[in-house]
DNA sequence: ATGCTTGTTGGACGAACGTACAACAAGTGC
DNA sequence: GCACTTGTTGTACGTTCGTCCAACAAGCAT
């Protein structure tokens, strides 16, 4: 009589991911407050110990599931500006908007930033993720901008503005759905660089 | 012999408060995860049971202390913009500025709205009390910016790109306080506007 | 087939949590 | 002074948390 397995071995990457993506569905379901180590295993259906076996922590998770869904959010945004073609200003105009659709404009994705951010003040390493991530972001805002033909010198600033005002916008469309559109935020946000490549 | 008293017995309002302000310490230096009913009591100096007589819970405590340090914040923006003069470009400048200066600009802050936001998602009252103060910022920015000139016709998009941008702004200062300056955050505001009323 | 490695399980453990409640005492009205 | 109200205390209860670890078994090497 053949019983199946009672498990399955996973390969280490494989078990860390779905470890992972566990952790984003129960973020986005419960927020911060319901992601503990219990949970998020039940989630992924695997055993309350094996949690420990990958992430040293809760936090540990939380810092892996932003950079694995930072890394998704990426893939979106790159899609989007390499379907605009080659005109550059199409293509800074596509990476911009592209935040504001579905499905990254959701309040489940903001429940995976907000219990990052809740992480950026206690844990210097988790700071540093940050810094990096962000620094990133505005690095690549840097270069499409200069495509656009701003001079270098006024890259840095547009960047960090445009960045500050994509995220502010962002946030509060995630926060308060109705209070404007998507297509509303677009528009400001083509506005902005309208007003800033001149 | 006479023994002091072991407890006083305080005014509601006052003891409210005492207890919120308890609460915006713990946020502040220990983050969302720290602030449990049993050390807000603590650090107010009270019994964990009292708590449960003035909130029905963290998450109403949370609310409140966000409305308190919102108020706060106002109180602050207020001032800002009486001490800025008659000129209506002043006062709006000052209005945007005073976000980035200390004590607004600060992870301590930052931990408060955190704390909100991881509640406005599942909380429907809460995310009530987020779209209210959100709405109120954006009205008094649309009557600064009827004072500077700005036609009705143009001021939702305008307070709507302005807040996104201070928000934004003020988020990446308060996570990454050495990515920019507070000074940069004030000229890149001031160039937003000089682009909306120019 | 057999043994070895190690991913995986599942429960035990102490700590901390929110909540509830009986006892106490500070302040007030009489 | 005395009784009454109620703010306040302190504790006990059941639950859930993170962590730990001995036992188990899946898959690979031989």
């Amino acid at each position: 009589m053949s019983q199946k397995p009672a498990f399955r071995r996973a390969e280490p990457d494989e078990r860390r991911i779905s470890l992972i993506e566990a952790s984003t569905r129960v973020l986005a379901r419960d927020g911060v407050a319901g992601a503990s180590v219990r949970a998020i295993a039940q989630e992924a259906g695997v055993s309350p110990g094996l949690v420990g076996h990958y992430f040293a922590g809760i936090d540990a998770l939380v810092a892996a599931t932003y950079a694995h869904v930072e890394a998704r959010v990426n893939v979106v945004l790159d899609a989007a500006v390499n379907g605009a073609g080659p005109d550059p200003r199409a293509r800074l105009d596509a990476f911009v908007t592209a935040s504001f659709s579905t499905p990254l404009a959701s309040g489940e994705l903001l429940a995976t930033w907000i219990a990052f951010w809740s992480l950026v003040r206690s844990r210097p390493e988790i700071a540093r993720q940050h810094d990096e991530q962000y620094a990133a972001f505005r690095m690549r805002l840097e270069h499409l901008l200069g495509a656009c033909g701003l001079p270098a010198g006024r890259r840095r600033h547009a960047a960090i503005a445009i960045t500050a005002l994509v995220d502010g916008l962002w946030l509060e469309l995630c926060l308060s759905p109705h209070a404007f559109s998507a297509a509303e935020a677009s528009a400001i946000a083509r506005a902005m660089l309208d007003a800033l490549l001149g």
